[in-house]
DNA sequence: TCACGTATATTCACTGGTCAGTATACTTGG
DNA sequence: CCAAGTATACTGACCAGTGAATATACGTGA
């Protein structure tokens, strides 16, 4: 006990077995994804990683501390998995995001999916705007768009970013519908309506008229950054 | 005290008081839309509607049951408000639809504007998937699709009850990520798509060579019910 | 018309339990 | 020895739900 290699450790320990800190997040991670976090006690955590709840506020100042954490953790490996399945997919733009969606819908049709961790921790968190786990969700879906939008960017879509903004709001209520009617196929639909848009966006951006591609794409006047 | 002027009553009371379920009813729906449902404690409802908690517990059997019940009383409205809006707005079905999204957009300017309490609760009882409050919420949307769907039917537009499932889906989009990035340009880039979209169904809907218009549309083969 | 019974409606005071957070003491590697 | 890390055991607040008593409306038989 007692060993932290610290985070930027080297693994000079040998056989490192999984730090406190790390097992304790891993704990939260699963739990606050699978019942939500107000359902979620510090006790449970804490039994989950195999430590008493003192060693959890030893390594986290407060719950909510623990919560931005859960999140800050797995806004890359969420943003990879996004990555990876767009990058395995073959054809034009239109055809990858479609395959996109695929790989959603085929996630969201396991009876344990919970939904976007992000998106729900959001709502159990409206009353505290400023809340730090907040931020990391806006922060998350923020790279996504901003991947998309350079996606549709080095493709040569019209309006790159309102497109980007539209297929998250696709994704996302793919997400709230699916949760809600347990009904994959609604994430199929969006899948379709990603396509649809996308397609036109393409062929907008090879109309020879308008002169630049990213013009009016900025989120359409709303004062987006 | 102990007046209970039935839901058939006259006004022989004179001034109806407002029977005490109703003000029960009324005090839920404002402190669990404001701050969630786990967050709002039955002691809080009761100080609210001005009674104690076991009078609570007499008109409803349980919070479970208060807040199916809200969910319920909020059903009606919520569609009205929908048809109202479509209604008062001019134009073909696509120009309404988008004004639609702008009268949503104008309601999510409000900085007390707390998203979708249908779909709120039922990411705070993702845990119980048979709760009742949950079919409330299901039934809800399914009104609004199948009403959205009767539109794009009567306006003979391919695939309407698809499109009517998009239209939901980016419905529910804007009130999750605008709830999430307080930014109500998204449910903006949210009615531009469903423009899009339902004009490329009109349009598909204008060729000739597809004879029925409302055929494929039944969710697009993924085992709707 | 009135006394009485009964169903309805409401209150006060309580229970059993959970949970975030803490005071304090023990352990162990360096 | 000392400081990081962990454990035991506790506090104070909150909360869903309940027991028992009380108050009011209303029908009914004499």
């Amino acid at each position: 006990m007692a060993t932290r290699p610290d985070s930027s450790a080297d693994g000079r320990t040998g056989a490192v077995p999984v730090p406190t800190r790390e097992r304790i997040l891993l704990a939260a991670g699963k739990l606050f994804h699978g019942e939500g976090i107000r359902a979620v006690s510090l006790d449970a955590v804490a039994a989950r990683a195999g430590v008493t709840k003192r060693t959890v506020y030893y390594h986290f100042r407060s719950k909510d501390d623990l919560v931005a954490a859960y999140l800050e953790a797995r806004d890359p490996p969420n943003l990879d998995w996004f990555r990876r399945h767009y990058s395995e997919a073959a054809g034009d733009v239109a055809t990858r995001i479609e395959a996109l969606f695929a790989a959603l819908a085929g996630a969201a049709a396991h009876p344990r999916w919970k939904g976007c961790g992000f998106l729900r921790s959001s709502v159990e968190l409206v009353k505290t705007p400023g809340h730090p786990a907040m931020n990391a969700a806006r922060a998350h879906k923020k790279r996504l768009e901003d991947w998309l939008c350079g996606l549709f960017q080095v493709a040569r879509a019209d309006g790159a970013r309102e497109l980007a903004r539209q297929i998250v709001l696709l994704i996302d209520g793919g997400f709230a519908v699916v949760l809600l009617n347990r009904d994959a196929g609604y994430m199929d639909s969006a899948g379709r309506a990603a396509g649809t848009l996308v397609r036109a966006a393409l062929a907008r951006g090879r109309e020879p008229r308008h002169g630049e591609g990213g013009g009016e794409g900025n989120g359409g006047g709303n004062g987006d950054g």
